[in-house]
DNA sequence: ACAATGCTTATAGTAAACTATAGGTTCAGG
DNA sequence: CCTGAACCTATAGTTTACTATAAGCATTGT
């Protein structure tokens, strides 16, 4: 198992060094472990946790919320089962939402996408709030 | 049919009276019309439209993604049936990218929720992280 | 040996999306 | 008539999440 720079943290998970940085002054990602001459040393764990708080804030999830939803892993030596469970269950609901709302936008794309003939004719019939309204 | 004023429309759709005229100024959402008196009055159409926008942005489209996907129905008189369902597609992809993640993170927070007995015991097996690399 | 590249810290700057303030007008109820 | 809430414009401030800069040390290729 060898030992990646900050460098190679930032390519594999398409983020750039100084907003890494950030994460970890931000506490979300922990203090990695140091080369003799004081360089940032990562493995692939912290190549998984980048890559979740990345997909995390796509989806619209704030860096704090993001932080929550870390804090399952971190605090499990702290917390007790059911504090955990509760919070993953609220979190649970959250995306649940999240994914009613995105299918009734998809169910709405759809539609314009089907009603669109998709020549040169004029596009007066295609609505994505029309859609949306029914 | 009434047309209601800013605050109506603010309390309607959860959004402050603030952010209504800044949507106004970006262009989120048409300039209304006018009482005698200056004041703005709005439609139910309105309240369709800035709750789609609201639930945009939970949903982590930036005010500009938002825009174009409301610009579906703006530009219907001016763009081609085939302009506009070559965008609606593209939105598509992205809306079905993000449900994707979503499942992804759904799957591994029910993983913790079911493998969590939910009571005083330590929580070091209730890891979303590691429930999300497998 | 030495230049280019990559890392270090510390600090400052930026863009997006609000959010608040100041100063004035409108309108409904007592 | 008058007070207070809701509205108006214009402008300034705030928060979040980066992003860039400066000045210097480390490592790698020629």
């Amino acid at each position: 198992m060898s030992y990646m720079r900050i460098g190679v943290l930032a390519a594999e998970t398409d983020t750039s060094v100084e907003t890494l940085r950030y994460y970890e002054a931000e506490g979300l990602i922990p203090e990695p472990r140091r080369s003799e001459s004081g360089y940032r040393l990562y493995s692939a764990q912290d190549v998984r946790r980048v890559s979740f708080i990345r997909r995390a804030r796509g989806m619209g999830f704030s860096l704090k919320e993001t932080a929550e939803l870390l804090s399952l892993q971190v605090e499990k030596e702290a917390a007790t089962c059911g504090e955990v469970k509760t919070l993953a269950e609220k979190k649970l609901c959250v995306i649940e939402d999240k994914i009613a709302e995105l299918n009734k936008m998809k169910a709405a794309l759809r539609q314009v996408t089907e009603a669109c003939a998709g020549g040169e004719a004029s596009a007066v019939h295609c609505t994505i709030l029309g859609a949306l309204e029914s």
